[in-house]
DNA sequence: ATACCTGCAAAGTATTTGCACGAAA
DNA sequence: TTTCGTGCAAATACTTTGCAGGTAT
């Protein structure tokens, strides 16, 4: 995996590129995202740069990660029954293990999803540009829960 | 495919089961799920029902779709940048194709997801319940009205 | 008769927008 | 200096809830 440095660096470079200005609110929040190995929704990502910038808005913070999310380089993973989460860490579309009572989203190794993904272009006549492949349950720590 | 009298009836019996009335209104809203080739959001079935029961609310729309998606009868489809889609017409999680810019969805046909399933379910100590696997692009039709 | 449902309006969430001031280039 | 970005507050969109009257069983 690419390291939080390389991450952030491509970031800043993308935002350069489209002629965003590097504001430090901006930067705080590509960092949390270039170093976030969990999935954050927006609020968590603000509350991580809150501590460094006591007044930021909410507001800033869905208008940079949109900003980020339009260049490619965050991915959101939608699960029904709560907000958009994102990941930064990574781009390439992956698999994922949701689970279901605590939200807790776990990252898997993708798996011979090519072969599967040209013959879903020849059949639909779509131009896939992504996918994703999401696992819903019960980790085992809630599974131990709920029967407790 | 089972038919829409099928998964109607199947609907209305769980239903009974569950000690749900049968109001004119929750029929209504079970038989638009049943019949749906499309998957269609929560404002588009309230529009189907409209005609027949001009005084149906919004609310209760959302109540009886949650009660079907209670007893398993309905998946919901999240996608980003838009409301729940629902899907009533099959249970068995199967593949999409989303436009992402005329959100139409597409049903592909499963492929062997059984064997990825047991994979995951034995790597994460999951107890997977089910999973989606959606690609996401553009469509033939708004593939040509862009470069028009 | 009873418990459940409905429509309406109000209240919640989550997210977006208008604006005046401030900051990056 | 110019353009863009920020914080704040208001607006929007979507969904849920309280309540009084109505309906299925």
């Amino acid at each position: 995996m690419e390291s939080s440095e390389d991450r952030l660096c491509r970031i800043t470079n993308r935002l350069r590129e489209n002629s965003y200005k590097l504001t430090p609110q901006r930067l705080a929040i590509a960092r949390v995202l270039a170093e976030s190995r969990d999935h954050p929704d927006i609020e968590t990502i603000y509350n991580r740069i809150k501590p460094g910038f006591p007044r930021i808005s909410l507001a800033t913070v869905y208008r940079n990660v949109m900003v980020i999310k339009s260049m490619g380089e965050v991915m959101e993973i939608g699960i029904p029954g709560s907000g958009g989460r994102y990941e930064g860490n990574r781009l390439d579309p992956h698999p994922h293990a949701v689970c279901e009572r605590c939200k807790t989203i776990i990252d898997l190794e993708p798996d011979g999803m090519t072969g599967l993904l040209e013959s879903v272009q020849r059949e639909t006549g779509f131009e896939i540009t992504t996918h994703r492949l999401d696992f819903f349950g019960l980790c085992e720590k809630c599974r131990k829960d709920k029967k407790a």
